[in-house]
DNA sequence: TGACGCTGAGTTTTT
DNA sequence: CTCAGCGTCA
């Protein structure tokens, strides 16, 4: 059977199309992962590419999980030999590691993620006496500098006020120490290769013939950085497909451009578009809402979604009086329709705009006893006890990684004193080494006491023999060791509240240790080889395999921001808070960024397949104390004649009845427009 | 080093 | 209101 067969003509299209660029505009549930998956099928199987030449490239480790899959579905064993299917930060690893000493870094270097560059900065800001209360303003900056191409020295050329000049000098100082660590931060991974193609063309060309065909996924999430990287190696003949929708591009607030999907057509005279409009995921009323919500924003490419599933149920507009109230009543319509359809729980998603909006809700589940996941809580490695051990993992492989040093010198305590460690920075910076070289050095002695000197070189010693053994014995038994070593059981336990709580935590160190084992382990079944700190480096990539897939088994009711439900699907969707302020958000209506908060509204929308239910509430708590609300905008944008509306004030029954023109009017009138 | 109280903020966060 | 982060004090 023919990789085509399934496939509607703008699908067959958009696959066959393989000698020039091509643009796949995909609207909500349009089958565009079918497309990039089939595309690469095709390649292989009609077009004389081998596997090892093609590389696809998506943003989350879960959209490229997915695809291996669905990839793997369609074409045999050793088909996909060499495939690169991976997210843009992977890559761009990959291609560091491959061209280690070309791009200015030594083997076993580190990753910051955003939490440990926010620290560094901050500590930059405060070696220079500088207030840390702009931090997150800065690290944005330094970020858009990375994203735009900048280096220190064009920002520093480029400041035109004197705050700027602050923010490029910080930059200068920031990059100077992720250096000298030997590390790079989230942005350096796209950064760090595309300059590095830039000025090293035999690099670039070697990569070229190594990636001959090019796809990306949710290409309106790029940034500048990632379309530059993407027009390098795809080179003048534009051997590429990018699938997007400009309709469901949510962060351009984290530096997405768009404007990518424009820029093409300047770029690529000879770009192809291909729209695929047919929707196979919802019904005729809740596209065609979509599509009027969206009807409000601007479009270069215009698009409609259609469906060939029927009307549907209508969607229902619920407004309640208090917060509290709107809760409940979700809680009580999931159980209720849950009965009616014969639903499970994992059916079911309630979406929200702010994470604090779960709060209220979870409350209410838990009451009626309904089991629930909450999606993007406090992520795993935000957890003290996972930095730990990943920083003690950073140190033994790169022993000029000082942040991982002095985050783990006294975890647990090994009794050195503030004091101490100055005299041991003061000595390092001097002779220009790094802490962990420091402490081996003979002229400690004249610094400090010979106890303290004692225990820098114990730690020094112990570290190095780590070293040694994760490189030349097997690396997860000397782990185990290491935290059996530490003792970082009893350490959690004094640290913890409760021994309950420490032993959660300690569940977490195993579950670390146990996923780089699988990691590991899978990839040598597989045939691949994986090094020891190619599974730590994909652990700061949040790689971690199979946590998600055995949580999403559980038949439980999704709990989510609206960010996070894009790519999603459910039979019930209930989207709450539907206020002004809230979506949109004040911060958005104050910043004039509504068509942002709109696509978010249409995102959320086109993420359920039968039933949507959009609820309020009339008033709300807020610092403290009720404030009245009034209903978002986007609820007039809606198409009124589909709307069930509930809880608008005495005349609601009527209007439940006679749905009709005389709804609008009378929304209208009820909020006294 | 830990506990306590003050202050200020309070969207979204794929990697 | 509620919580994180910070500084102070014992």
């Amino acid at each position: 059977m023919s990789v085509l067969s399934q496939l509607n003509p703008r699908q067959k299209e958009a696959v066959k199309h393989i000698d020039g660029p091509l643009l796949v505009l995909a609207g909500a549930g349009s089958g565009k992962t079918s497309v990039i998956t089939r595309k690469i099928a095709y390649l292989i199987q009609s077009c004389g590419y081998s596997a090892r030449h093609i590389a696809a490239v998506t943003f989350t480790n879960k959209a490229a999980k997915e695809m291996k899959e669905r990839v793997g579905q369609l074409l045999q064993g050793d088909q996909s030999r060499g495939l690169i299917v991976s997210t843009f930060h992977n890559l761009g690893l990959n291609i560091i590691r491959k061209e280690l000493k070309t791009a200015g870094y030594k083997s076993g270097f580190s990753i910051f993620d955003g939490t440990d560059s926010r620290a560094l900065l901050k500590e930059i800001l405060h070696k220079n006496d500088l207030d840390d209360d702009q931090l997150d303003l800065i690290q944005q900056q330094v970020s858009q500098f990375k994203n735009d191409l900048k280096t220190p020295s064009d920002a520093l050329s480029m400041a035109q006020s004197e705050g700027e000049q602050r923010i490029a000098i910080i930059y200068e100082h920031y990059q100077k120490y992720l250096k000298a660590y030997n590390a790079v931060d989230f942005d350096d991974l796209i950064l760090v290769p595309t300059l590095l193609f830039r000025q090293h063309p035999e690099v670039l060309e070697k990569w070229r013939n190594r990636i001959r065909y090019l796809l990306v996924d949710e290409y309106q999430d790029t940034n500048g950085c990632q379309y530059e990287l993407v027009k390098l190696l795809v080179g003048k003949f534009g051997r590429f497909t990018v699938v997007g929708d400009d309709d469901q591009s949510i962060y351009a607030w984290r530096g997405a451009r768009p404007e990518n999907l424009v820029q093409l057509n300047e770029d690529y005279p000879n770009l192809q578009v291909v729209k695929l409009e047919q929707n196979y995921r919802s019904t005729g009323l809740i596209l065609k809402a979509a599509n009027q919500v969206i009807a409000n924003n601007d479009h270069i490419y215009e698009k409609a979604l259609w469906s060939d599933m029927g009307f549907g149920d209508p969607i229902r507009v619920i407004k309640c009086k208090t917060e509290e109230v709107e809760a409940e009543r979700i809680a009580t319509e999931i159980i209720d329709q849950k009965l009616k359809s014969n639903a499970q729980f994992l059916d079911f998603a309630v979406l929200f705009r702010g994470n604090h909006q779960a709060r209220l809700i979870e409350m209410k589940l838990q009451q009626f006893q309904i089991p629930y996941k909450l999606s993007g809580s406090t992520s795993f490695f935000s957890r003290n006890e996972i930095k730990d051990i990943m920083s003690y993992l950073k140190l033994i492989m790169n022993p000029d990684d000082d942040t991982a040093f002095l985050r783990i010198i006294n975890v647990p305590r090994r009794q050195l004193g503030a004091q101490t460690l100055e005299k041991l920075a003061g000595y390092a910076q001097e002779r220009g080494v790094n802490l962990l070289g420091a402490c081996a050095e003979m002229g400690l002695e004249t610094l400090m006491p010979p106890q303290a000197v004692d225990k820098l070189r114990r730690f020094h010693h112990w570290i190095e023999g780590l070293t040694r053994r994760c490189a030349e014995e097997d690396p997860i038994a000397t782990i185990k060791e290491m935290i059996n070593d530490l003792d970082y059981e009893a350490w959690l336990h004094q640290n913890s509240n409760t021994p309950s709580q420490a032993e959660r935590r300690m569940k977490n160190v195993w579950y670390l240790v146990d996923s780089i084992e699988k990691m590991i382990n899978q990839a040598e079944e597989k045939g691949d080889e994986l090094s020891f700190d190619d599974a730590v480096a994909r652990l700061v990539l949040r790689d971690l395999l199979e946590r998600q897939a055995e949580e999403e088994e559980l038949d439980q009711v999704q709990l989510m921001t609206l960010h996070a439900s894009k790519g999603l699907e459910f039979p019930h969707v209930y989207i709450m808070g539907l206020e002004e302020d809230l979506l949109p958000h004040r911060n958005s209506i104050d910043a004039d960024t509504i068509e942002e908060e709109r696509r978010l509204m249409y995102v959320g929308i086109t993420r359920a397949k039968r039933h949507l239910t959009l609820t309020l509430a009339g008033k709300r708590r807020q610092y403290g104390e009720d404030q009245e609300t009034s209903p978002s905008r986007f609820i007039e944008e809606l198409p009124q004649d589909d709307l069930q509306y509930e809880g608008f004030g005495q005349a609601s029954v009527e209007q439940q009845k006679e749905r009709g023109s005389a709804a609008i009017a009378g929304l209208k009138n009820m909020m006294n427009i």
